[in-house]
DNA sequence: TAGAATAGCGTACATGTGTACACCGAAACA
DNA sequence: TGTTTCGGTGTACACATGTACGCTATTCTA
């Protein structure tokens, strides 16, 4: 394949999308543009728009996946610098907030998408976060050898975290960033920390029943 | 005063407030109602409008204030229910997810105008939180006699984990809600937890200069 | 009680929207 | 080579929106 054809239309899909992601501003939301707008930017007619997506609902979950794989390069990007070494905390927060600055628009979509409109975005959303988690969880539960359960509750309760210091992070003056994510460093520590005591005392609990029923059995 | 006239007049304002908050859901964001439908809901002729507002946005941030009420009223049952004794963060957790199954479309309108486009109504909902998040850390810091940063710390992150769990119940099976509430008070207690521990490890170090200087100064 | 103020109405208009339709030219295919 | 496919265009339409303007009826005020 590859035609001439098939190529060129490729090319103009991109032209569209980027289009999109290009009138994503803190005070534009996905929402808020109009097909015709989205044409005009691409240099397309209005109704060329069709030959691509069949909505702008498409389009837009077509945007979402895409932040999903930004995302995603993202967590890669963050393990390669953890294996060099340093702390996985502090490296995390500091990779998520380069994310932010360099993507904003896309983080944006994301958390307007997220409490938006159409359950099908939300639902594309939710996902992409999900996968976030899990990806952590399997870090925590085999790094810090947690319960399953204690490491999901950590890995979402971190994200959450994250991504909400994201979100203060796009309306926050340049100098403050610094401050906001050694706050957000230290709520990390609360988390892990309060994870890591709970899993002791878990631990503590079954050798309780574990000496217990030696005692009975024996 | 109050003549009559006023009084109508603050009656068709509530009307038009209603009509908005009535129209808000899962599917209606305030942002994609019209003036116009808004108008009709209330009974109103679209240009009687302007008689109340000047703006769809100035209707819009009095709903904010709206919110903020409701929320602050909230914690004020939180509060009554914690002095008939029981544990804070059960209580907590359940008061605010009544309030979500109550209060649902105001909730829904906070959570979007965060993330919105408008940076007055970014501004307003943030107010609202950072009212909430101070009366906890007030309450932290007196009831667990916490420092002040690390109070604040542990209330930014535990209004942050709520409200996140309160998105997450307003896409949720009725089914799943108390499994929802049971999840999030753990990750509350991490943080309490952890919280507490790094409070600890403080006031150990401060015991350390503390006797360091005597020494030197003895 | 006469005159001013004003909440609410209806009309009207310019503008932006999604999309149906017919058409064109170049690539793909037989 | 002749035919089909298809990405892209321009025109056209019905519709919803915000809001300017002038009018009316009722309340307020002097």
């Amino acid at each position: 394949m590859s035609g001439i054809r098939a190529l060129q239309k490729e090319k103009t899909r991109r032209q569209l999308i980027d289009a999109a992601l290009g009138q994503l501003s803190s005070e534009r939301s996905f929402s808020s543009l109009s097909l015709r707008e989205v044409a005009k930017e691409a240099g397309l007619a209005p109704t060329s728009f069709y030959r691509h997506f069949s909505d702008m609902d498409e389009l837009g979950l077509t945007l979402v996946d895409e932040a999903g794989l930004t995302l995603r390069q993202l967590m890669r990007q963050a393990r390669q610098r953890i294996e060099k070494g340093g702390s996985v905390i502090q490296i995390s927060v500091r990779t998520f907030m380069e994310f932010i600055e360099n993507n904003g628009n896309i983080f944006r979509l994301l958390l307007r998408e997220r409490s938006g409109t159409s359950p099908a975005f939300r639902a594309a959303v939710n996902r992409e976060i999900r996968y976030f988690t899990l990806e952590l969880c399997d870090y925590l539960q085999q790094a810090n050898k947690l319960d399953a359960e204690l490491a999901y509750l950590q890995a979402n309760a971190a994200v959450t975290i994250v991504f909400s210091a994201g979100s203060d992070a796009l309306d926050c003056d340049k100098k403050d960033l610094a401050a906001l994510a050694q706050r957000t460093i230290k709520q990390l520590r609360f988390i892990a920390r309060g994870a890591f005591e709970f899993s002791v005392r878990n631990d503590n609990l079954i050798e309780l029943r574990k000496t217990k029923v030696k005692g009975v059995t024996k």
